[in-house]
DNA sequence: CTATGGCCCTGGTTGC
DNA sequence: TGCAACCAGGGCCATA
């Protein structure tokens, strides 16, 4: 469930039943999830510390640590593709998937990182710039103005879709979102981003904003295996995808059957109608 | 530069 | 029915 959107969500989730709580024990399931540190510099690294303050930055939740009121070091966790956060009370069995648990005190819940595919990450770190890779701005944050916008996307010569699934260009967006804000800017994923008109720039970057916003509003969107989440009801913003897992079914603003395709790998989903190709580009002579 | 494909993983769905 | 191929909301890396 890992985009901008349901990220938020899941932070906002869980972040009432762990924040202020100290951690007694760790169990770390699946070793890679930890992204090398060792797990014994992992346990050493939270036991005994308190889960001070949960937030987003892109796609990561991070977690202050905090110890006698000073920040000591940062829980950096990234849901992957399958990657879910939640609370149980002390006396639960232990699930299937679960790759990593932390046991709370006073009363032993555990904080239990579940994992599936095993793309995501839960690990530790003192310095969060040297964690994270380089990262854009926040697409729903002050730094990511349509001006900044429009000489983000006159800078290079990238298809839209894969610029915009670029975290170190704008943080957050991933393939259903993209897919979603291009079709209501009525643009295709494959034009260049250097070919666009101020105002087009423009009409993007309201609709990535709109969606996002819209999207956290609805508490993101569940399908499949994220149909539901312990602690948490789904998301509903998958009633109001327009293209995505569309392809086939006809578009809601100009009823011209929705096509799939495939844009730097990923599946890509585009009404030919509203979002016109760009002309092919001239053969490398 | 930019684009592409493999890889890390598991499991549900599709198609023969 | 059985089984293999394909696909999935991410991201990193090597190669062209």
């Amino acid at each position: 469930m890992p985009e901008l959107p349901e990220v938020e969500t899941m932070a906002r989730l869980i972040a009432p039943s762990i924040e202020g709580r100290v951690v007694r024990a760790t169990k770390v399931e699946w070793l890679r999830t930890l992204r090398g540190i060792g797990e014994a510099r992992f346990d050493a690294a939270l036991v005994g510390r308190t889960l001070a303050r949960v937030r987003r930055r892109a796609k990561f939740i991070l977690v202050d640590l905090e110890r006698l009121g000073r920040t000591e070091g940062h829980l950096v966790i990234h849901l992957g593709m399958t990657g879910r956060l939640y609370v149980v009370d002390s006396g639960a069995p232990s699930a299937p998937h679960e790759r990593v648990r932390l046991t709370l005190g006073p009363s032993g819940e555990r904080f239990v990182f579940h994992d599936v595919r095993k793309f995501g990450r839960f690990t530790f770190t003192e310095d969060l710039a040297a964690a994270l890779p380089a990262l854009g701005p926040e697409p729903l944050g002050e730094e990511f103005d349509a001006a900044w916008f429009r000489r983000g996307l006159r800078r290079t010569a990238r298809q839209l879709k894969p610029l915009l699934l670029d975290q170190s260009f704008v943080a957050g967006l991933g393939n259903i979102y993209v897919d979603e804000s291009l079709h209501r800017a009525h643009l295709h994923p494959l034009r260049r981003s250097d070919t666009l008109s101020p105002a087009a720039a423009d009409r993007l970057h309201a609709e990535i904003r709109r969606t996002l916003l819209e999207a956290i509003e609805r508490e993101g969107s569940s399908f499949d295996v994220f149909y539901r989440t312990p602690e948490g009801r789904p998301g509903s913003y998958q009633h109001q995808f327009r293209v995505y897992g569309r392809d086939g079914r006809p578009c809601r603003r100009c009823g011209a059957t929705i096509r799939k395709l495939v844009v730097g790998g990923r599946g890509t989903h585009v009404c030919l109608r509203c979002q016109r190709p760009p002309r092919r580009p001239r053969p490398v002579v």
